[in-house]
DNA sequence: TGACATACCCAGTTTCCCTATGTATAGTAG
DNA sequence: CTACTATACATAGGGAAACTGGGTATGTCA
């Protein structure tokens, strides 16, 4: 007994995906946590929003299966950071996911836009 | 002390994204849940996999919230079967999730493949 | 009788993400 | 010194969506 439930924002399309965002901001060099939220937001131009509580929990994850690596620094200003790099492993996974990601969006697509499937349909 | 837990199939991405699945196969006539699965199935050239446990409760809820209308049919052969039609509430929303759901892909390639943000990096 | 495809349904569990909160450092305004 | 803000990390608790695995029932084929 709760509520309307189905999905609505863009934001509930996120399942799955966002260990894949990760990894593809860090493909362009490491970063610690609080850069990477910013960085996804500036760069879906803030159709996506990423919370600490929802991204510090999937770093964590993704270390821990070995994808990404992190290693503390100091700078002289400002708090200590914990900066994530892709490991090697990681990066193999992210091109798997990458397209993995591309197959269920045509997919997708050929159910939203059957239009697609002329060669399909209207040659039986 | 689970498993794996991150992402991997494109099945995992379909979070959130069955109600449009539905909704848009619906489109094109009603159509009973068994038969629904299969068309979505082959639409995707079984990149998505639709079981019943899957699919029923989600007619229920999109039943329940009034996008979809259902009534039992008595064919000659074989059993009876519960088809579903499309509401008007049920067309609207489509239309705005189709929206939604093509603003995330391109939300997410921008972040997959940002050689698509040229002018926002090479021109800083 | 058994096996299989069609066709519906639910209970229990898991996965993933979100909300809310807490800690800590540093800069700026009063 | 206090208060506010931005940076920066972290966890606890909760909810929504889908999956696993079962159950019921009809019709066909061997």
């Amino acid at each position: 007994m709760k509520m309307p439930s189905i999905p609505n924002p863009a934001q509930d399309y996120l399942k799955g995906g966002l260990a894949l965002l990760i990894l593809a901001t860090l493909r362009d060099g490491p970063a610690h946590g609080y850069a990477l939220a910013r960085t996804i937001e500036r760069r879906t131009e803030d159709a996506l929003q990423l919370r600490e509580g929802t991204l510090y929990p999937a770093l964590h994850v993704l270390e821990r299966d070995g994808l990404i690596q992190s290693a503390w620094e100091t700078p002289e200003n400002g708090r200590e950071r914990k900066t994530y790099t892709l490991t090697e492993s990681g990066t193999k996974k992210l091109l798997e996911w990458s397209a993995s990601w591309q197959q269920f969006v045509v997919a997708v697509g050929r159910v939203l836009t059957p239009d697609t499937l002329k060669g399909e349909l209207s040659h039986g």
